[in-house]
DNA sequence: CCGGTGTATTGATACTTGACGATATCGGTC
DNA sequence: GACCGATATCGTCAAGTATCAATACACCGG
């Protein structure tokens, strides 16, 4: 992607923070609590520099933030990030709030 | 990624799929309603080839699916896959339900 | 059956990304 | 101040991806 969609579109540089299974792990880490860049380390199956390296892009995407306490540094959730994530999903997901009768819609062919 | 990680993080694939601004203005206007492939070709600043390279991607991650109608295709949202996505976000976003006093957990460093 | 339109595939190319080892930096401890 | 553990950065490589032009394929109308 070039950069000048990334920014154009925000929300696909948010998903693609989260595209990434490493990164997607690590996320549902923060969920859950866990919060200190060494355990990250221990969950994923990455050597460290790619788990700093994936924090980083997290950091870049707005899903995260960081925090420096003595030597350790703590990874928070950027709650924003999460609920416009959110959004996105419920701005696809207006099609399956009503019945599926769409399957082959009204929509014509350009004429 | 490896076709590995693809294999072990079926959540991961699909949110690849969407990370990418042409396939989210694609998915989008799918929500809306639009559903011939013609439409995205009109709506998306690349050509069409390209287009239809990211109609492959998305059929293939499981967000679209495509039925010929004479000589035209339409393409519809498969409603799993929102619901999917929706899921991965209410994973992610159950640490912003509860107020921000979480900010630097209790979680320790490893011993 | 033949030309035309809509869509998919192929092949090539430039770019982006994920991964690692080596190394630097930062903070605490002795 | 010297060592040490925790993180980040750098340089590099392999692999993936987005894009296009050219082309093939499918379907309709004549």
């Amino acid at each position: 992607m070039s950069d000048v969609k990334r920014l154009v579109d925000p929300d696909a540089r948010l998903l693609q923070g989260a595209a990434d299974p490493t990164r997607l792990a690590i996320l549902r880490q923060l969920a859950g609590g866990g919060v200190c860049a060494c355990d990250f380390t221990a969950c994923c199956v990455v050597a460290q520099p790619t788990v700093s390296h994936h924090l980083k892009v997290l950091r870049e995407t707005g899903w995260v933030r960081s925090e420096r306490r003595a030597s350790f540094v703590y990874y928070t959730l950027v709650p924003e990030a999460v609920e416009r994530f959110r959004a996105i999903a419920g701005g696809l997901g207006s099609a399956i709030s009503q019945p599926q009768s769409r399957a082959l819609p009204v929509v014509q062919p350009p004429a």
